[in-house]
DNA sequence: AAATGAGTTGGTCTGTAAGCCGGATTCTGT
DNA sequence: ACAGAATCCGGCTTACAGACCAACTCATTT
């Protein structure tokens, strides 16, 4: 599923997922959704079940003592936040303390989604024109010292 | 299981294994839980008693006379502390004086856990906080002088 | 304009983390 | 060797976060 969307955080820090996504996910049988940080930006990245297996597999098969693919398991797997959905079709779910921060989502009640296919986006709206220019220093560093093996790989 | 979390250790050391990993553990009918030193930060690894075991062995069946690989086995093997699951549930575990040293949790009430599938991690959340920003001279210099035969395994 | 469906909020309730307390065991000093 | 002290360990209790349930409001469509 593809657009973009504004939706809000209640005080409880609980977001719901838009239901035209929700049909998607519905549709190719999906029971859980996975959210975890991006590591080029500071933005949250959502998962279904099934992509996630694969994701955090190959993740995990690679060899931890290599510094920088170690950053990348902390990074995307030790933030990961799993979801089952709600039985009655409602899809809300709570987005941890450490991923509100590194998303800079505190104090905020509206967010962006960002639908990209399989996967999705949470986006702090004053940070979405990052993706447009370009990122933060981090990112261009991670892009040179990353071995091939994990480029090749697709968050 | 996945995710980072907040825990705390009481006066007398002892650290509650959250819930929702728990479960996880009584999935895949695990007895035991093994902490032990990474050997390239100050902190504590966790295994499931089944990850522990292929992981000893395979350090046990390297020769010993690397002083390299002599290390690496003091490290994880010499450290570590087996405790099986509490028979009403709970998970608590003591963590040894060693080991708190190691990954400088004295004096700490607050600690960071970090799931990673397989394995977990425990960190003094300060620390942790670094290895999120940046990483130490050592752990790259660590990278180069160890032999492939270690770098290719997984701790 | 009414009805249906989606988004949001609020309340309740359960499971759990963490503190507390008391008994046991080990350690120390005389 | 014995008594007192200090540390260790298990059970119990409680405050609270998160899951669940339900209602209300807003929007959209016919």
């Amino acid at each position: 599923m593809f657009g973009y969307n504004t939706i809000s955080i209640d005080q409880k820090h609980r977001v719901s997922i838009p239901a035209k996504y929700r049909v998607d996910f519905l549709k190719t049988n999906e029971t859980e959704i996975v959210v975890t940080k991006d590591p080029q930006y500071p933005s949250l990245k959502l998962y279904k079940g099934s992509e996630w297996k694969i994701i955090s597999t190959k993740l995990q098969s690679l060899q931890g003592l290599d510094p920088v693919v170690r950053n990348l398991q902390w990074t995307i797997l030790g933030n990961a936040s799993v979801t089952d959905f709600d039985p009655n079709g409602r899809m809300l779910i709570l987005l941890p303390q450490e991923l509100r921060n590194y998303a800079q989502l505190d104090n905020k009640n509206k967010i962006s989604f960002v639908g990209m296919g399989n996967k999705f986006e949470i986006w702090n709206t004053d940070n979405w024109n990052l993706r447009q220019t370009g990122g933060t220093l981090a990112t261009e560093i991670l892009d040179v010292v990353l071995p091939s093996s994990i480029k090749e790989m697709s968050f």
